[in-house]
DNA sequence: TAAAAATTCAATCGTTTGATTGAATTTGCG
DNA sequence: CGCAAATTCAATCAAACGATTGAATTTTTA
């Protein structure tokens, strides 16, 4: 990929994501990138289809991130395996990475990306759903079904999968407030421990309910 | 108020809600109203003018909901002369109405506009937060920390605070996931009971330990 | 009813938008 | 080198944007 292409994806990727794809104009993306409005066209055939090449690179840059950790594919492979200890176990494990993800600071506009198209999705939003969000989702349903003994599909199992990553996802996404009251500037390791900490406790204390009522 | 003030500013808070200041323009807005484009600025002054109007409605109306339910001023009043435990039934008291609130099909720009506004904050978004997020907050976590013991600013009550919240406020949020999920149309009163107590069993669940652990 | 105020309207302003043109320049390759 | 492909550029386009003008109309008030 040549200079220009590479420049114009990182810095539309940073401005599409802090503003959205109606917040940012093509020369803005040309002029912050340090080149001719015209490369947008070239190499993308418009600002549509550089916005699809963001989503792209992101849903692509996930996947690679995912490669070591994150995969949920491979979870969802191993989890007939698994008793239920072990689910409970890995589920646990897979919401520590899910943290981690979500305070690492070179994750931030992924983050902002995946966040803005959760909640208004553009009509490439296909490329996170197949890619990330339904394995994810997958996993999640298939490993919460196995530890509470609830059938898959069945709304309370949906909705327990629901509460339990909301708490999890609720740190990446609330970080900005989070810092704001706690009047910090940026979270220190022992903070993102304590929110793990405090994940695994009250998530592990809810399965453990759902296991004892069986 | 006038016939084409009011529709203006209806049609402006919909679409707004929907699609964020930059993805409306006037002239959508005023043709859907009804009314001539200069309409906006006869009224508003202009569109950035519609848009805070819109937010100072959005607040007024969520006070006046309050009223009845949701008045977390008079929460914060109330608290010094409860225990714990009925502490904890008023937290899982708003937690419920909360719920109701997300899940009201007449909230949904509401609701739209709240999360809009929470994830990308408009310079007229202090409306928001002197009003009503700040109130909220505020009795969060002055019933959680007395609830828990812990200190009202300690990073572990706001932690708790964030989390226990967004189990509650992912109903509304992620209600069009859901529905994708469940292959629903629309929320029956007993899957809204269901989320309810669920929430009822999660947080004072978690609360308990809590609790135990003094 | 007549004057005044409030409201609505069509027409148009200057700007910004995304996109295109065609030429200039750089790069890769025999 | 010399040619062709790839890339970059300035200049410009039509369309959409928010805003304004000034007249027409309706409503209010005395």
């Amino acid at each position: 990929m040549t200079g220009s292409k590479k420049k114009l994806l990182q810095t539309a990727f940073e401005l599409f994501a802090l503003r959205g794809l109606d917040g940012v104009s093509t020369r803005e993306i040309s002029q912050k990138a340090g080149c001719n409005i015209q490369a947008i066209s070239y190499y993308f055939g418009g600002k549509d289809g550089l916005y699809e090449a963001v989503l792209s690179y992101v849903a692509d840059f996930m996947k690679e991130e995912s490669k070591a950790y994150l995969n949920f594919e491979d979870y969802s492979k191993a989890l007939p395996s698994l008793d239920k200890a072990q689910s409970v176990k890995l589920l646990l494990r897979v919401f520590d990475d899910l943290i981690d993800f979500g305070f690492a600071k070179k994750n931030m506009y992924v983050g902002l990306m995946l966040t803005r198209e959760e909640f208004a999705p553009s009509p490439y939003n296909n490329r996170f759903v197949d890619k990330l969000k339904s394995p994810m989702q997958d996993f999640i349903t298939g490993c919460v079904a196995k530890i509470t003994g609830l059938p898959e599909k069945e709304p309370e199992n949906i909705f327990l999968c629901h509460m339990l990553l909301s708490q999890v996802l609720c740190f990446g996404r609330g970080k900005n407030i989070l810092l704001k009251i706690l009047n910090m500037k940026d979270f220190t390791p022992q903070s993102i421990n304590l929110a793990k900490q405090m994940v695994r406790k009250n998530i592990s204390l809810i399965l453990k309910e759902y296991i004892k009522e069986q």
